[in-house]
DNA sequence: ATTTAATATCGCAATATTACGATAATATTT
DNA sequence: AAATATTATCGTAATATTGCGATATTAAAT
């Protein structure tokens, strides 16, 4: 095993898991953090701040481009990383729909 | 490797990625969701509910309770589980202090 | 006390993730 | 064109996660 069945879950639950998935490493947060303080695009410093291999790096990242949360553009021989800022604030309201879910309890935890 | 080095991040970044690490699972997000939709505590009727294994979900509750999002209530000889609804909404609050950084780009993404 | 029912835990196999060195790919600089 | 710098990819080792059957554990019901 070790393999998530997503197929018996719904879209919603399967997409709403794997954004939550992405940003459940540290380095990943950091990452964001980072970017987000330089209130700049970016271009790997990354490799010095934190204290992972450039390929670690590399990799995270890769992951962060997937959902679209950053984007990355070829400047000469680097690249400059950067929020995409429309698909920041789309996923955190796709976290606040599921959060703003009317939780309302009527039984033996009331 | 395989060992996610702790370390070298802060407490906030790694808090903030353990709480979205337990939700990144399809499995935990249809338990919460359903346990909404119930409107109720539930007792186990998730073992029939979802597709898997009695042991599988007993696995991802505890999970869930480990990060205090769900309480479970021995009632008789079966428990009932419910959403801790101050922190769903404390882990909502946290989520929001990251996402409601202010993300102003002015470089090569702009 | 025995049986029954519900949940938790253990042990294990399969797959995934994390991390990194080595190397490839790309683009600038000399 | 060769050298240099930056980032991506490959291969691999170590650890983590997922899922499940088997087996405890617990409490009610008979």
């Amino acid at each position: 095993m070790g393999l998530t069945k997503t197929e018996i879950f719904t879209d919603e639950q399967n997409r709403l898991a794997s954004l939550f998935k992405v940003l459940g490493h540290p380095a990943r947060v950091a990452i964001l953090q980072y970017i987000i303080n330089q209130k700049a695009c970016i271009c790997n410093d990354l490799v010095d701040e934190l204290g992972l291999a450039q390929a670690t790096i590399s990799q995270h990242l890769k992951e962060l481009k997937n959902i679209g949360i950053i984007q990355g553009t070829i400047e000469g021989k680097s690249v400059c990383y950067c929020i995409d800022e429309k698909l920041w604030k789309q996923i955190q309201a796709e976290f606040n729909v599921f959060f703003n879910q009317e939780v309302k309890i009527t039984g033996c935890c009331s």
